[in-house]
DNA sequence: TTTCAAAACAGAATATTTTTCTGTAAAATT
DNA sequence: AATTTTACAGAAAAATATTCTGTTTTGAAA
């Protein structure tokens, strides 16, 4: 479980590059394939690896709008929370969704074709879950980082 | 550069999972390789495929704290802005940055062990930027969703 | 419609990569 | 000091990606 600078090397490689061969981390790091190999299957057996994933031009495929929803729940419940959660899971615009403290519950991360998209989710997707009371619309004007990599 | 039904099932597939082969792919959409290989390589070539890459377990890293940080500048300049967006570009708990419009200038995401952790980035790293005014935190208590699969 | 060129596809051969196997050296435990 | 465990190297085997050849389909132009 805990992880050694070869590991954290290994790591920061394939953060950058699912595509990196054995072969080539073998050689950034200096080590044989088999040492390699055997600590990748470790990784992703312990988890710490969560899963290799391809990441898409959003513009090319014509989503050239992203907003931060702000979004204040009727009540505090348990149940409102769960019911509001199970409706997000479902609302594939819905990149990020998380609850936090201040004076909203929940921030959302939307991606989205454009403007009249985003005013049919708004209106018929998102304001007419029974959980929902309020939105606060933030518009991403300019992207300046987004990013999977985490320090390590 | 349009996509036709087979290039958005390869991509929906690929989305979830980068280490899919050929043959799972063509399995999958009842083709043989060599369309499916001859596809991949032009959504690469396009760019519609922007890079492959390895998601890791945050908290299993250490990361337990996410937040989300409304940045106000003292200016609203060109100069300002580029200053800060090349600032943040060399923080690498800043794993979200983006120029918003609303009552502050941008909404960044930071991935960070602990509150002390944060403490620091704030008043040592984000804080000091000449170009900085003000910074409302708001803390992320729980993850709902976060994904990076597109809808196509 | 007919002809032609281009695109999309199938199957096989080849090259590369991953996975498994065997064995050795180093490190930790008893 | 002896023994087990862990980490590693190198080679063999299996799986995958890439390239090649040729056929079918599609679309455009005559």
């Amino acid at each position: 479980m805990a992880l050694d600078e070869i590991d954290k090397k290994i790591l920061r490689l394939l953060q950058e590059d699912a595509h990196y061969t054995l072969k080539d981390i073998a050689n950034k790091i200096n080590l044989s394939l088999t040492p390699v190999h055997d600590r990748v299957k470790r990784l992703e057996k312990d988890g710490i690896i969560e899963k290799y994933v391809t990441i898409l031009d959003k513009k090319k495929l014509g989503n050239n709008l992203t907003v931060y929803c702000q979004v204040t729940l009727t009540k505090q419940t348990y149940d409102t929370s769960e019911g509001f959660n199970q409706s997000i899971l479902n609302l594939p615009e819905v990149v990020e969704c998380n609850y936090v403290s201040g004076n909203f519950d929940y921030m959302l991360k939307i991606i989205i074709p454009d403007m009249e998209s985003y005013h049919h989710f708004h209106q018929k997707k998102l304001s007419v879950l029974p959980e929902v009371s309020l939105i606060n619309t933030v518009f991403v004007i300019s992207e300046v980082k987004s990013t999977t990599v985490l320090p390590i």
